[in-house]
DNA sequence: AACGTCATCGCAAACGTTTGCGAAATTCCC
DNA sequence: GGGAATTTCGCAAACGTTTGCGATGACGTT
């Protein structure tokens, strides 16, 4: 019952031999006869031997766990991306370990300690909306440990990152928009601070220059979720600036707003249209469903993996930090008009 | 740059003192005089060093880790158990590592070899639909790794155990409907030999009888999902077989029923009313927005954490297995008519 | 008979930390 | 000032594993 666990000198005491026979035995070494494998693998089968990885990690110094630190764990988007990893994770040997920062930068901060604690292989991480600092992922490196950045990144980190193209995401978003007549389109936006905020907001801009519409100042907000959005959606309608379109950060915000908007007896896509961003399992829930952007949080997730176990497999000299791009792709369901 | 980490080792050297003081005056052991404590802290802080968590547990061959295996991650309900645990994990100075199943036996099977392998000090599961056995778990439990099951569970295992009152979300949620009028309901249901499937079908059977209402087999489904939903109840409304209520044993099933309804041209509800199960972000999203049984994920999360930890404390004795039901409440949206 | 060649295995150190025990050095008490 | 008590620290072992090196025998070769 409540035992410890069978190690490598138990089943050496067993049978006689030594500890390094055996550990060369389980892992086929030539210099082993066949009868002592035999022997000791049939052992560690019937004890049930399980390598204990710690004492494994500890000798060479590096353990097979990858850390991923993200800022909300309830969020269709990054648990497809968490999903992703550890796929991919597990098919490689590696495990995963999550930490939530909950948004808070000092959260963020321990969690990068915890990491270092732990002496994980390398971390994947989202930076929280208060993060404009990245000392301590500069640390994580200072100390051996690769650091890959996915979705919430910003520019002035050298380090290897993986971003979904927001850029071209929003100016499609925008583009078709416009493309079905919406003149007055208005941008529910995150900070300016994150670099997918600052990207989807210029993607919004370009669409509307490409297409010769003027700017409105008025009709561009700092609004990334639920309540905001219901809250700003209706006030906006109210205050007579309405608009014909919005094109929100993401799903959630755009949903605020297309509950609002129903609220005030106003149809979508007729009175106004609206796209969303991530195509989250919501997204299809709505009613309309809503037109979004397709921001393949799986392969995400993936890619930040294999670029990471590049990185620990020639892991000496210099590297120069990589930034790999994902496409995007514009999901069109009814909360917007036919073209 | 590209460094080893600092070690206990390395203060030692370059303070001129032994390893054993290092490590004395960095928790503050009585033995050690204040001047060295200082010089040692300061140190300590001006390299950054952090303890090796790996070096610690195997010295204590007990880890800081807390393994969680889970059928899906991208999924409200489970990332909201999951959420709790971290937070509450988090708190107490545990690590947590995570590790999808994506409802495979087999997986779920490595999966534990992976927890024993890496020492967790213990682990938090909720089975895949397939798991029909469940010895790799008492496996863990053989080894000295503390087992709790959270939500899907089997009546089999005796371990602890920490599960939503099931039937009693059931029976209120179609008490619910009844009493609004409703009686023809149907109920879609997970597999049966998932304890929460069955409690949540008896719940459904045990409203029906206290109102008199006959059980009816034609009204009585395997459906947990939202493609399967929108097909069995178009077919159920083509077929003339028409219910004036749904329960489903998931919000997903749920609106998956409702999008069906309303695509027939049906009204929800006062046609069809339509109850889910969990609460999940969607449940408000859709239109009209879900009636549904709050199912306190996030609650059921620290739960487990904080049964866990119990036991690791008074790690001794034998333990008598614990259930722990937590109960749900019923969330009235407009997917229901008035009482 | 003397030597080299293999095949097979064990010793011991190392990874970083904790901790019982003992060893100095200092202080105290009478 | 002699002994005891106290303070402050170091030694070494241990956790489980890997691995360079050396040891032991059994052979085969001259």
């Amino acid at each position: 019952m409540k035992g410890r666990q069978v190690t490598i000198k138990d089943i050496a005491a067993e049978l006689g031999i030594s500890a390094s026979t055996v550990s060369r035995a389980l892992k086929d070494h030539p210099d082993i006869s066949v009868e002592t494998k035999k022997a000791v693998n049939e052992l560690a089968e019937k004890l049930n031997y399980k390598p204990n990885v710690l004492a494994l990690s500890l000798r060479q110094s590096r353990s097979k766990i990858i850390g991923v630190i993200i800022p909300e764990l309830i969020h269709h988007f990054f648990s497809s991306v968490i999903s992703g990893i550890d796929d991919l994770a597990y098919a490689n040997g590696y495990s995963v370990m999550i930490a939530q920062s909950n948004e808070s930068f000092e959260r963020e901060v321990n969690e990068t300690q915890v990491m270092l604690s732990s002496r994980v292989a390398g971390v994947l991480v989202s930076v929280s909306k208060k993060t404009k600092n990245f000392e301590h992922f500069q640390v994580l490196e200072d100390n051996g440990i690769p650091v890959v950045f996915f979705d919430r990144v910003s520019k002035e980190m050298k380090m290897d990152k993986v971003v979904v193209d927001d850029f071209d995401g929003a100016f499609k978003a925008v583009d078709y928009l416009i493309k079905t007549g919406c003149k007055r389109i208005a941008h529910y936006g995150t900070s300016m601070h994150l670099l997918i905020g600052k990207n989807r907001h210029n993607g919004y801009l370009h669409a509307l220059f490409k297409n010769n519409i003027p700017i409105d100042d008025s009709l561009i907000f700092k609004c990334d979720d639920y309540d905001e959005a219901w809250y700003l959606t209706e006030k906006l309608i109210k205050s007579g600036n309405m608009p014909d379109g919005i094109f929100a950060v993401n799903d959630i915000t755009a949903i605020g707003a297309l509950q609002a908007v129903k609220h005030l007896g106003l149809r979508v896509p007729e009175d106004i249209s609206i796209v969303g961003f991530t195509n989250g399992r919501i997204s299809t829930m709505s009613d309309p469903p809503l037109t979004t952007i397709e921001q393949h949080g799986y392969e995400m997730g993936q890619i930040a993996v294999r670029i990471l176990l590049n990185r620990l497999e020639k892991d000496e000299e210099e590297h120069e930090p990589e930034t790999r791009v994902i496409k995007t792709d514009l999901i069109v369901r009814e909360s917007t008009k036919q073209i």
